[in-house]
DNA sequence: AATGAATGAGGATTCATTCAT
DNA sequence: TATGAATGAATCCTCATTCAT
C-alpha cells in the first residue's frame, strides 16, 4: 500500500513536472509553435516520456486549464459554503475568489480562456472533454448561486441570477484577456490588471445594485 | 489607367472573395488546423492564387482582423462626430456601435479577440502588426473620449476615462467570447448574445452612473 | 478534355512510378523496414508527393496487389469466355493462365499473398479492402466456372467445382511462397519455379480426373 | 543441482509462458502491429521480463516457429522409422502426420508460413536463423524419403522424389494459408479447414499415382 | 529474477510555400 | 494572372530496448 501510493504520488509529481514546463513552453511560444520536443526539453524528460502521462499534445494542452478550473470551483464552493447573509459581503467574497483565481496562475487562466474558443476542444478524449465541461458549468453554477441567494430577497427570477453569473464571468475574462493582449498589442509594459479587475467589479456591482432597486421600484428594466 | 484601376478594383474582389473564404474555414476550424488547401477549396482557387494576395497565413489571418477593426474604428468616430451632449445618450450611442459591429461581422470580431492573445501575432510582418496596434489603440482612444466627454462635467480625470474605455472594451470582448465558449464548452444550443451584451451595458452604465455620483458626493471611490 | 486526360494520363504514369519503386523496396526490405522516404528515394520524388496519390504506407502496400489481382482476374475471364469444350483444354488454358500471372509479375504476386494473411488489411480504406475482395472473389468464382463447366458433364455439384477451385488456388500460391522461402531459408540460388508449378498442376490435374472416374463409377470418394 | 534444475525447469516454464502470450498477440495482431508491451500484458509480464529469455522481437517471433517445426519433423521422422512397406499407406501416414501438425498448432503454422517470406528472417542471430533452416531441409528431406521409398521400387529418380517433397509441402501450406486468408479477405466464416486438406491430399495422391503408371508405360511426362 | 519507467532514435505524415507552365 | 503538382522541412508520436531498483 506504502509503495503503491508513493509510486502515485511519485507520478502524479512527474505529471505536475510536465504541466509545469508545458506551461512555460505554451505561454511564451503558444501551441503551434511550441513542440513536444521544446515541453520535453524544458521538463528535461525524453519527448516519450511525456506520452506515458499525456495521450497527445492537445490533451497536454487542456490539461492545463484543469488544474485553474479545479482550483476556480474550489474557490467559489467555498464562498457558498460560507452562508454569508449580507449579498454585499457575498458579492466581495465571490471578487476576492476571481481575484485570488487570477493570483493563483494568470498564464493557465489565459490558456483556458483561450482553449475555450478553441479548435483543440473538438480533438480531445471524451473523458476530458466531458471534466472540462463538468467543471465550467459547476464554476458558472456556483456563481449563479451567489447571485441568487443574493437577489432572493430582492425580487429576481433565477433566469436574472444565471445571466448575472454568465455576464460576471464574462467581465471577468474579457478584463484578464483585454490585459494580456494589451501586452502584445498596446504594448503597455505594467499592467494594473488587479486595479482594472476591481474597478470592472465595482462598477459591475454598483450596476446591479441600482438595476436591483430601479427593479423594486419599477418592476420593469432588465427583465424584459 | 481605366483599365489598371479594373485591374485593381478586381483584384481587390478576388481579396475580398479570399477574405470570405477564410473567414468561413477559420471560423470552422480555428487557425492552427484550417489549411492553406481547405481555404482555397472554399474559395474555389487554387492554394498559390492565395499568396499573390496574401504574404503568407499569418497575413491572411490578420486581415480578417483588419477589415473588423477598420469598421469599428469607423463607426466610434461617428459617435463622436455626432457632438452629442447628454451623457447618457452618447452611451446608448457607444453602445449602439458595439452591437452594430458585433452584428457587422461576429465571426471575425471573435477571430480578433482570438488573436490578440494568440501566437499569430509574433509572427507578423511589423506593418501589418502596426497597422492593428494603431487601430487598436484609436478605438480605445475614441472610447475613452465618450466617456470623457461624458464625464468631463462630472469631475472625472482622463486617466479615469481610459479606464472606463479599457473595461467597457473588456466586457465587450468578455461577453462576445464567453457566448461563443457556450456553444462549444457549455453545449448551449441557441445564443441569445444580443439580450446578453445589453444586459452587461446597461448594468455597466447603471454602475458607471452610480460610481459618479457617489464621486460627486463622497469625492472618493474609484479614484484611488 | 485533351487537356483533363493528357493530365490524367500523366497522373496514372506518377502512381506507377511509385508502386514500382514501392514493389522494389518493398521486396528488398520487407514492409516494416521499408521506409516512404526510401520508396520515395527510389522513385526520384519527395516524400509528400507519395501522399498525393497514396493516403498511407498501408494502402500503398495493398495497391501492389490490385494490379496483379485485375491482371488475374482479366487472364481467367479470358479463359472462360473462350468457351473450350474439352476440359483438358480447358484446364491447360487455366494453368496458363496462372503461369503467366506469375510471369506478369512474381513480386506482387508473392506481395499480395503475404497481404492476404497480414494485418494491414485491418487498416485499409474500405473502398481498397472492398476492391480487393471483389477482385479476389470474382477470380476464385472464375476458376469455380472452370472447374464447373469441365465437370458438369461429370456430375459434380457446384459446391465441389468451388473447393476444387480454392485448392488449385491454393496449390498454385503455395508453390509460389514455398518457391520464395527457398530463396531465403534454404539458400537455393536458381529457382525452378515454373517446372515445379508445371509439374504441381500436372499432378493436381492426374489427381481431378482420377476423382472424377472413380466417382463416376462408385459414386463415392470426395463428395462426403 | 537439484535447485540448478528446478531453476531451468522455472525458466522453461516463463519461455513457454511467453511464447503462448505471443502466439495469441502475433496471429490476432500480426507482427508488425503486436507490441511488446501486448505480449508483456497478455503474458502478465512486464516487458523486461521478455528480454530475460529473448534476445529481441525478432527472435521471439522465430521462436514460434522453431516449436512447430520441431514437432513437424518429429512427426516426419516418425513416419520414415516405421518402415511402412505399402507406398499407399506411407502416403497416408504422412498426410496423417500433417494434419497432427495442422491440429498441433495452426496459429503457430501459419506464422511459420509467413515467417519465410518475410523480412523478420533478415534480423535474425545466424544461429537462430540456421536452426530454422536445418529443421525446415531436415523436414522436407523427410517428406523426399518418404515418396522416394514410395517411389524407389516404382522407377522415380532421387531428384523426382524431392520435388514431390516441395510439391507436397506447397499444397500442404497454400491450403493452410488460403484459409487464413479466406477468414479476412474473402469473408468466410465457417472454415472446413481439414476437409479441404484432405481432399487436396487425396487430390494429390490420385494424381501422383497416375503419374507414376504413366510413367511406367510411357516412361515420359514429369522428368523433362 | 523481475520490474516498468524512461529512453530516444526513427519514421510516418502534414502542410505552408514555391515555381514551371 | 492563375494554377496545382511538387516539395521537404518540420514535428508528432511510437515502441523496441535498457537499467536502476
Amino acid at each position: 500500500m506504502g509503495i503503491q501510493e508513493r509510486k502515485e504520488r511519485e507520478g502524479e509529481r512527474r505529471r505536475q513536472q510536465i504541466i509545469v514546463a508545458a506551461r512555460r513552453v505554451f505561454s511564451i511560444k503558444g501551441f503551434n509553435k511550441a513542440t513536444m520536443e521544446d515541453i520535453a526539453g524544458e521538463a528535461e524528460l525524453s519527448p516519450g516520456t511525456i506520452y506515458l502521462y499525456f495521450k497527445n499534445k492537445d490533451e497536454l494542452y487542456a490539461s492545463l486549464s484543469l488544474r485553474i478550473l479545479q482550483y476556480l470551483l474550489i474557490r467559489l464552493q467555498h464562498v457558498n459554503s460560507e452562508k454569508i447573509k449580507s449579498p454585499e459581503k457575498r458579492y466581495a467574497a465571490l471578487t476576492r475568489a476571481m481575484i485570488d483565481v487570477y493570483e493563483f496562475d494568470s498564464l493557465m487562466l489565459i490558456n483556458m480562456f483561450n482553449l475555450q474558443t478553441n479548435e483543440t476542444l473538438k480533438t480531445l478524449t471524451p473523458e476530458l472533454l466531458s471534466e472540462i465541461k463538468m467543471l465550467s458549468c459547476k464554476s458558472i453554477e456556483e456563481i449563479s448561486l451567489i447571485f441568487d441567494q443574493k437577489t432572493s430577497d430582492e425580487v429576481l427570477s433565477g433566469c436574472k441570477s444565471s445571466m448575472l453569473a454568465e455576464i460576471f464571468w464574462s467581465v471577468f475574462s474579457g478584463v484578464v484577456l483585454f490585459q494580456e493582449s494589451k501586452k502584445s498589442v498596446l504594448g503597455e509594459d505594467k499592467v494594473f490588471l488587479q486595479k482594472t479587475l476591481a474597478t470592472a467589479f465595482e462598477i459591475f456591482e454598483l450596476g446591479i445594485k441600482d438595476s436591483l432597486s430601479r427593479q423594486q421600484s419599477e418592476k420593469g428594466g432588465l427583465q424584459s
